[in-house]
DNA sequence: CTGGGGACGGGGCCC
DNA sequence: AGGGCCCCGTCCCCA
């Protein structure tokens, strides 16, 4: 133990370092330590001084923090079976009643069934048979996991812990699932073939994927320059790479869209960002038409990137400043200074005059 | 930069 | 509650 608070005070794990003292009994000049009252309330306070507010996006668990801190957590809790004893489901404010928890799941609607723990509510016989099983918060990461008997398994993902081994290979996974899908490596088991060509799939989402190759559908695509594609994915990762630039932020992941759009309506960001160029058009059409070579409408590929700096930052309204003698309605100023809130504005009267 | 395969983690349903 | 199975979305890697 004496090992571990001397890495946790390496390492500036302070939450780990107070754990540390406190279980072997030492006072340490924290004063935090003051301020757990009870087991529970100390572990959460571990989870939440762990976990830094600004969290970058680690691949490897190995290399993470969480993995780092989860790792310390976990031995200093004697092991990850104590996760799920030890975190309980998530409405969890000590003044809530079973009726609140209830409200608070995910789903948002009582739960048509069971459950054992609150009572098997008169099941309301409506929509899914078997909704809601109680969510539950992870302790390092704060995520809510849904689903009975999930939360061990997320909490792997913090801790490394794979406990299936490939018995051909020896590659070790965090789920068994995952493992017996492996496994199909070894086997030689395809169980997806493609029904127009040879081709067999270790997955069924890449037969899905297969598919579209097939029908030739590229049902994604960029609303910036129109490239079509046949993955969601391949039409996210265009979107962050160079070849398209975005003037706003990036497509919020799923469930965290600031504007409030409901998950999957990629369109409605897609639309926005294409509603950005619309506007710069818009903008540059103010300073007395398209540039010479430079088409301003956004249904053709164009340099973008440059169109757009020009149009946000100004030179272009410069040089048309110049040209007619700067009798522009719009000064390349207003351009550059124009604040997000009156772009907003502009993008919405642009998306009305496309419609 | 794109197409394609595979890996990984989360959620739903069921037992 | 725990776990299996399946599907999905996202990311990574390679050609």
């Amino acid at each position: 133990m004496r090992e571990v608070l001397k890495g946790a005070q390496l390492l500036g794990i302070q939450c780990v370092a107070d754990a540390c003292r406190d279980i072997l009994g030492e006072t340490g000049d924290n004063p935090t330590n003051q301020q757990l009252p009870s087991r529970r309330k100390q572990d959460r306070c571990y989870v939440t001084r762990a976990v830094s507010p600004v969290r970058p996006v680690w691949r490897s668990p190995e290399d993470t923090p969480e993995y780092t801190r989860a790792s310390h957590l976990g031995r200093l809790m004697n092991g990850s079976s104590h996760w799920s004893q030890e975190f309980t489901p998530i409405p969890h404010r000590p003044e809530d009643t079973p009726s609140e928890e209830e409200e608070s799941g995910a789903q948002g609607r009582a739960t048509p069934h069971h459950s054992q723990s609150q009572g098997g509510g008169a099941s309301a016989g409506s929509g899914r048979k078997r909704k809601s099983q109680t969510p539950q918060q992870c302790p390092v990461c704060q995520k809510i996991i849904h689903g009975a008997g999930k939360l061990p398994r997320h909490m792997r993902t913090h801790t490394g812990e794979k406990p299936f081994q490939c018995s051909a290979c020896g590659v070790r996974f965090t789920r068994n699932d995952k493992l017996k899908i492996h496994m199909r490596k070894h086997t030689g088991e395809r169980p997806y073939p493609c029904p127009s060509c040879p081709a067999r799939f270790l997955h069924s989402y890449d037969l899905k994927n297969h598919l579209s190759l097939h029908s030739g559908d590229r049902p994604f695509e960029c609303p910036l320059c129109h490239k079509a594609f046949a993955r969601e994915d391949h039409l996210q990762r265009h979107r962050k790479g160079h070849s398209c630039l975005e003037l706003r932020t990036r497509r919020p992941r799923r469930g965290t869209d600031p504007r409030g759009s409901p998950p999957s309506e990629s369109f409605g960001q897609q639309h926005l960002d294409h509603m950005s160029v619309a506007a710069a058009a818009q903008l540059l059409e103010g300073h007395g038409g398209p540039m010479q070579g430079v088409p301003l409408l956004t249904g053709a590929r164009m340099p973008y990137p440059e169109l757009l700096w020009r149009a946000v930052v100004g030179p272009v309204g410069k040089a048309l400043d110049k040209a007619e003698g700067g009798s522009s309605p719009h000064g390349s100023a207003s351009v550059t200074h124009r604040t997000w809130e009156e772009e907003d504005e502009e993008q919405e009267a642009a998306g009305e005059e496309e419609e």
